[in-house]
DNA sequence: CAAGAAGATTAGAACTATTCTAATCCTTGC
DNA sequence: GCAAGGATTAGAATAGTTCTAATCTTCTTG
């Protein structure tokens, strides 16, 4: 398991973003421990527990920039508020539609066969599948 | 073709609307041609457009009672705004994220399989696929 | 058809999520 | 250590949407 300790600092870097103690502390809550889903509120709120200084412009810019480099991805459910997801790869979502949940699902068992071919002019960019529920 | 022409005010009575001037206009705009999809702001330009008076409270007020009420539904693609969609049957988008043009197609050709069980405790509301294409 | 009651419309204020501004602060390369 | 450029921040600004409460319309009933 040598090696295998995420040294946000460097990850930063590697991402072509300086590794300032604002990043560092928002990067620690999101990276470590598995995949996220959350909005620039519930970050900010998390970031701040750990005693770190941040402002929530620095969330909105941090989770912009993350998302940019490829560390993040945009997720848009429910009208008024994004969702960022520290999970990259290929997968699909549950949201709970009272509570506002997301969850991911893989996407390796799901088949969508039948597509139709993009609008002349245009280029596949990504396929979204969202199964909303309900309790 | 007789009994064929949409009488906007038995549509709305239908839906336990009252027919009021504005939204019978707003249903002509809506639903007198094929298939649209709008946001509050194209809806309001285009229904100024036509003399009548109505105000941008009125646009999400109907829409919003429109929607309740099974005439519309809403799609949530893009952060910011929400669409309002006159097809209110199975099918499902493009969207050009370049322009923010929404395309239905037809969710008959397309097969979606292996799709997991809700997460325990929830029922299935509606599965939604959004294919994002750009220009 | 005349009221009257209930419901709808409206201007403008308010609200929420997000972005912008421009002053201060930090990180980095030397 | 010292610039210099990048980052952070408070607070203002913006955009989309909802709310308020006054006015107006529609519908029911006599
Ligand atoms: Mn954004
Ligand atoms: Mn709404
Ligand atoms: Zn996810
Ligand atoms: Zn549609």
């Amino acid at each position: 398991m040598a090696g295998n300790t995420p040294d946000f600092p460097d990850r930063l870097r590697a991402a072509g973003l300086r590794p300032t103690r604002q990043r560092v502390a928002l990067a620690r809550v999101l990276f470590e421990g598995g995949h996220r889903h959350v909005t620039a509120e519930s970050l900010h709120a998390e970031v701040k527990a750990t005693r770190m200084p941040v402002s929530l412009a620095t969330v909105y810019n941090s989770l912009n920039q993350f998302r940019d480099a490829g560390l993040l991805r945009e997720v848009v459910v429910a009208p008024g508020r994004s969702y960022f997801d520290t999970n990259t790869g290929h997968h699909h979502h549950f949201f709970v539609e009272n509570d506002g949940e997301l969850h991911d699902f893989p996407s390796e068992k799901v088949t969508i066969a039948g597509l139709p071919t993009p609008p002349k002019g245009t280029r596949l960019s990504r396929v979204d599948v969202i199964v909303r529920v309900r309790r």
